[in-house]
DNA sequence: CAATCTTACTTGTGAAATGCAAGTGAAATT
DNA sequence: AATTTCACTTGCATTTCACAAGTAAGATTG
């Protein structure tokens, strides 16, 4: 179901052009996958992973994100300092493209992480499923602390 | 089947990572589209497509495409000047997340080509079957004239 | 409850990528 | 022989990116 566009205009209506124009950076699928694949839902989280994004880019990068409602954030009811990041509905349907993604790359590049390689090329439907179910409470996980 | 890695080093394991690092950037999956989608397999071709990318832009990007191995180019046989351009089966393999973005940006966004988006989505084995079919036969279409 | 620490950012600055216009040389066409 | 086409380059201005440092609000500590 199309919605009013976020941006004033593409450029071009091809829907591959917008995914491009919205995904198409070093950074946001990362972000992406952290919330997916690892749970992470704090800039701190973010920060830290492993491919060391500066803090600068990640700020811009979380707003392009919620401006296009991939995400949304709230305070944390518990820690007044912390907002919590969350996949929208339309961020949980990225999980098709960041699978496809893998696959891809796993198939032709020299990388790692063959554990979720693994999983996905076993069962795709079921590993999607298990991402919609991970983030189909939507209530925020507490940091056990 | 992992290959040796094309650049020296990547900033993680992670083979969303080497997906975002080969193609994260506003061009590059666009040139495939072209290639893929609508048979484009010359420079000017590309130039003109309706995005406009720039032309030392595209001059870099085919290089990029062809370091990595997602395509190859050969002299036109009847045309001295012509550098024909063709996806390899590395770059054919990448059907499958052109295939997803779009029908992400078609279900969330407000884009247009409905007619490619009703193909994919009525068939997705389908039509990536069909754009294999399409570039198997490998050989060098001459433009009719 | 004041000092310190955490968290989520900003700000400043230089480096790199991008975009635009114009040019170049080899091959084809007229 | 002159012109056109093709696949790029080159030069330069603009935008984006990256790194380091700083800041303000809220939480924790002694």
């Amino acid at each position: 179901m199309p919605k009013k566009r976020a941006s004033p205009k593409w450029r071009s209506g091809c829907p591959l052009n917008a995914s491009v124009e919205v995904l198409g950076d070093r950074w946001s699928l990362l972000i992406i996958r952290d919330m997916m694949l690892r749970g992470f839902r704090t800039y701190k989280e973010f920060l830290e992973s492993y491919e060391r994004i500066a803090s600068n880019i990640l700020a811009d990068r979380l707003q392009n994100l919620m401006a296009h409602g991939i995400i949304t954030s709230e305070r944390d009811p518990s820690d007044g300092r912390k907002l919590i990041y969350s996949l929208t509905a339309k961020g949980i349907d990225l999980a098709p493209v960041l699978t496809e993604m893998v696959l891809w790359a796993a198939g032709h590049e020299d990388t790692g992480n063959q554990e979720l390689v693994r999983q996905m090329r076993k069962d795709k439907k079921q590993f999607l499923a298990a991402v919609r179910q991970r983030w189909a409470g939507e209530q925020i996980r507490l940091k056990s602390k």
